[in-house]
DNA sequence: GTGTTTGCAAAGTGTTTGCAATTTA
DNA sequence: TAAATTGCAAACACTTTGCAAACAC
């Protein structure tokens, strides 16, 4: 899957970032930035990584978490109860496969919403969410 | 908070729902359908209708989810961990305070994405979700 | 009466946390 | 060796479920 990023792409990611490079985030880092964008939920991301025996699923929690403040990953939010993090930390929209559980990125389109002057006062806007829901026909 | 509905305006809401009518779908459907549109939590409307003593928190989730299955409420996810049930059942769009949580209704508004064609195959649209997350300035 | 709904408590998910042992710098 | 990170297990927050008693039709 992918092209495998090598341990010394990864390095200067890692320590960009203000993290220590350990076994555990070379591995995770090494399957998530292997330059195509993905959408993974930390079970998945586990499992990927080798599940119990590679690394605790504790600690890809909290590694998804670093990665996350630290700008690599966003987080997206279209199921209640499970988080999908997201390689992709560009501006873009998603269509969210109800059905499947499927996520994708598709461009971001244009959004004609009302002027920052609308926003709650005393708030700034963070992000534009658009997500296209879709299902499978029955 | 808005004209209570009557007993009277509930039963038929409840009755063409599919739903019957009873002490605990009549007390939750005279808060949440009282004209005005609301976003609430399951705990929130459980306070809300008298907290324990009034109904059980159970019975709220049960409710919520067959008003949502009968079309009188929509669900809207915008935070991992918990859903929010929206009153307003028309074509819209929401401003999430990642601060304070609060959901504020706006106008839907042209979202020129691709076309039917576009999505994945073997799937229909059944929602576009927009949502402006905002946050407090610091 | 018959089928539905309630309430309780238990179970289920996904995620976070406390803390000792380990690892990195 | 000082500070950060791991892994485990326990704790959490939210939601669902099983089942007997209560209720609606």
């Amino acid at each position: 899957m992918g092209l495998m990023a090598s341990k010394d792409d990864l390095l200067p990611v890692l320590k960009r970032a203000g993290l220590r490079p350990t076994r555990q985030r070379l591995a995770l880092a090494g399957w998530l930035f292997d330059g195509a964008n993905k959408h993974v939920t930390a079970e998945e991301l586990f499992v990927a990584c080798g599940g119990d025996g590679a690394l605790s699923l504790a600690t890809v929690y909290n590694s998804l978490n670093k990665f996350t403040a630290a700008g690599l990953l966003h987080q997206v939010v279209v199921d209640g109860g499970r988080v999908y993090f997201d390689t992709n930390t560009g501006v873009h929209h998603h269509i969210f496969d109800e059905t499947t559980g499927f996520l994708t990125d598709i461009p971001p389109m244009p959004v004609n919403f009302l002027g920052m002057s609308d926003l709650p006062a005393g708030t700034i806007l963070t992000r534009v969410d658009v997500v296209l829901r879709v299902r499978a026909v029955k």
